[in-house]
Formats: C-alpha cells, structure tokens, sequence
DNA sequence: AACATCCACAACCGCCAATGG
DNA sequence: ACCATTGGCGGTTGTGGATGT
C-alpha cells in the first residue's frame, strides 16, 4: 500500500494510511474521554501519530457511534437522488438527511453507483425526480405563473429517454443563475429568462393544481409517497451536480445523437467551436420532425424551436400546436438576473432541447434494478468540459443544417458514434 | 490458473470559512 | 485589522477484493 509511507513516518512522523484496530481504540479512548474537538490535541494527549484533520475523519466516517454501516436501503438510494436534484454535490448537506450515514459514504456512492448508470447510459434520476426538478426549476427561474408554464403531457411510450445535464456548473452554469441542475426533460418545458413560451392548450395542465396532482400521481406511480423527502430546499444558489452528463438510453437513442445522425447524411456539418456562429442563420432552423409521431404527447404535435439569428442571448421558445422551431424572431427580454456569458448560452440552447422522457414511463424497480450490473464499456467516467464542447459543437453544428426528410424519428439512432460520451 | 479490469471503499489533499488571540 | 489555528467540505487517489477474460 503505500499510501504516501503506509504505516510509516510522514511529514512530522505523523502516520498515513489505514487505521488499525489499536488507533482507533487510542482514538476512541480520547474522544470518551474528551469529547469531540480539539482534534489537534489527540496527538499530544495520546501520542496518536496521526494529525487533528485524519482523527477527525476518521471519528466522523468511522467510529462514532449511530453509524450505519452496510448498503444504502432502497429508500436511502432514492433520498440520496432528490437529494442530490436539489443539492448537488453537498455531500454534508445530503448526510444531514441520512442519519448514521457519513457525507464520505454518500459521496463514494454517488461516485460508483449513480456514475456507472452514466456510463450505460441510463438516466441519473428516477423519471418522478426529473419531472419534479424541472417543475421546481421552471417555477424557481421564471416570473410566468405556473399556469402559464405547465409540464408537458406524459410522453408516450414509444418515446426515447434522453436527458441533458450538465457536468459542472462552470461549464454550462458558470453564473448560478441556472441554479439547479441543468437536468432538463423536456416533456416538462423549462422556460428560460426572456423566452416567451406559447404553449398549446391542449394536454396541458392549465393550473397549478393540475401539476401538483399529475406531480403526485407520478410519485405515487412509484409508490415514493411515504418516502421522507427532505424539506423543500430550493434556493436562489444552488449548485449543480457535478457528475451530471448527457446521458441517454443505449440504443434508444438521444436527441443530440439523433440530430447529429439527421444532418450528417446530407449535412454540411460546419463546427468551428463558436456557438453564436453556429446558431445563426438566416432561416429557421426546424426541428420539429425530430419530436413528431408521437412524441408530442396527447396531441401528438412536434414542437419547434427557433434559434435567433444573432445567436447570442437571443434565444426563445416558440411552442406551438405544431411545431418547435429555433429562429429569430424573438429578442430576450432583460431580466434582473441577466447575465451574457456564452456559457449562458450554451445552457439555454440545452435547455431548449426538447428531451423525450420515456424515463416517465421506467417504474422505479427498473430504474434500480439496473443500477448493478451494467454495461460498463470501460471508458472513463470522467466527462470533461472538452467532452460536453464538443458535444455542443456537434450539436450546434447539426442544428445549423437543418435535416430534411419525411421519417426522422428520434428513436432510431443510437449514441455509438458520439464521441466524448459514455 | 494467471492476468486484467472493474468496483467499492477508505483515506488523503487542498481549499475555504469561522474563530480566537 | 491581521494572522494563526481549527474544523468542514468536496475532490481525488490508492488499495484490495470481485469479476471477467
């Protein structure tokens, strides 16, 4: 082992590595005796050869009492991904509503169980947590009553489960303006600032009530009512998760690979890197064969998204009966809030994505039942901001080249060729 | 059986904030 | 006001066991 010198001398003969059963007795011995705290003192006062910051750790993660060892129980699992929809990478926060569970465990968990589910592609939260993140979001962000913003309509089950977030907060969320995870299902539209949302009156919830019901009928799908979910904790900062990516179902194929397949047959794919540029231009870009049939919920509508022509901080939403289309009609209304940064951008182009949630139709024993063994395709875990460019690159570059064609169903295309992803 | 790879976990590191002298 | 100390937090790394080839 050699962790630094193991068992050995560090830096001021302090002692690096394992515990032993005789250092935790040593350390136990103290803190009986002393309380906790004071951590720099076990050394003088025991000849502990190990400094305050390890004792501590060590206390905290190990030896104090109410620690519960063992695997997270089910309802622990799915605490821990609300938890972690609303917090972040707040370990010590999310412990808080664990007890007996240290932020160390939590932590390690995320990074090993929740992060494989990336890898194979499958979405990093429950469909019930989605949808309540991009409602908390969309009520959170916006100054539109939410009669005026409702979920989308449950999707329907020939959909694909694709969603997009991002995998640090400086990357798509460097203002913290977007404050909650950029975890975006856009069966659940999620207005931005300044973006003027026509929703179709079809389908749609019209009150908050509604939501709420549809809200709780989700949960209560899943039988996820009893569960003690945390108190409602959304505030104005919040941090994103850092491990989020895009992920998506293997084979079912996400949108972003979905457009990236659409255009390159025919596609002039022009990626030089530089979103403004990429995103203008001077026709509409129509993406709404992309989410025709029956992605369009109960009315079976496409939508459309119109990008502006200037490309920065111009974005906006257009939803009709019809179609998303991404153009230049509308300008950005100032908000108080606002900020101009490219990233920004970057995210609001994200978030204009439509994302199809077959998730809403995964039962939770599914989503966890797929949480062990996996399809783990050895690549890293690690998504760098180099990945989620390039991926805006593509992205951007495909929406630029607007894809033509009667059949372009967003079911068909797998992620296989997506670099940079899983 | 040997080797490679993956996974879970423990522990360390660096940064930061709070506190007290 | 400044500085040192302490504790907390999140990220990262190393290790050993499990699993696959």
């Amino acid at each position: 082992m050699t962790r630094s010198d193991g068992g050995g001398s560090g830096n001021g003969g302090l002692k690096k590595g394992p515990w032993t059963a005789a250092e935790d007795a040593i350390l136990m011995e103290y803190v009986r005796k002393q309380g906790e705290g004071n951590w720099n003192a076990v050394q003088k006062n025991t000849g502990l050869a190990r400094c305050g910051k390890s004792c501590r750790l060590r206390w905290a993660n190990h030896l104090r009492p109410n620690l519960k060892k063992g695997a997270f129980s089910p309802d622990e699992e799915l605490l821990i991904l609300r938890l972690h929809a609303q917090l972040g990478n707040k370990w010590a926060r999310m412990a808080a509503h664990l007890p007996g569970r240290t932020d160390n465990e939590i932590k390690n968990y995320w990074n090993t169980r929740i992060k494989r589910r990336q890898r194979a592609g499958l979405p990093l939260y429950p469909p019930d947590v989605q949808r309540e993140l991009a409602f908390k979001r969309q009520r959170l962000h916006h100054n539109h009553p939410p009669s005026t913003n409702p979920p989308a309509p449950l999707l329907t089950n020939n959909t694909t489960i694709t969603h997009f977030s991002s995998t640090s907060s400086s990357l798509l969320d460097p203002t913290g303006y977007f404050s909650t995870p950029m975890l975006t299902t856009f069966n659940a539209p999620l207005p931005l600032p300044g973006h003027h949302l026509h929703f179709p009156s079809s389908g749609m919830f019209h009150t908050q009530q509604q939501q709420q019901q549809q809200m709780e009928f989700n949960l209560g799908s899943f039988g996820l009512n009893s569960l003690p979910l945390p108190p409602p904790v959304f505030p104005n900062k919040m941090e994103l998760p850092s491990t989020q990516m895009f992920t998506a179902l293997p084979f079912s194929g996400g949108l972003l690979d979905t457009l990236l397949q659409e255009v390159q047959p025919g596609g002039h794919l022009q990626s030089n890197g530089l979103l403004p540029e990429l995103v203008s231009g001077d026709q509409d870009v129509k993406l709404s064969h992309l989410c025709g049939g029956g992605v369009g919920g109960e009315g079976g509508g496409s939508r459309g998204v119109t990008l502006p022509q200037d490309g920065l901080m111009e974005s906006a939403v257009k939803w009709t009966d019809s179609n998303w289309s991404i153009g230049t009609q509308m300008k950005k209304e100032p908000t108080e809030n606002d900020t101009s940064p490219v990233e920004e951008d970057i995210s609001q182009l994200l978030n204009m994505i439509p994302t199809v949630n077959a998730a809403a139709a995964t039962p939770v024993s599914e989503w966890y039942k797929s949480d062990s063994g996996e399809i783990s395709n050895g690549h890293s875990s690690v998504v760098t901001e180099e990945h989620i460019g390039l991926e805006m690159q593509q992205l951007v570059s495909s929406l630029s080249n607007p894809p033509e064609g009667p059949d372009l169903s967003i079911r068909s295309y797998p992620w296989s060729n997506m670099p940079g992803i899983c």
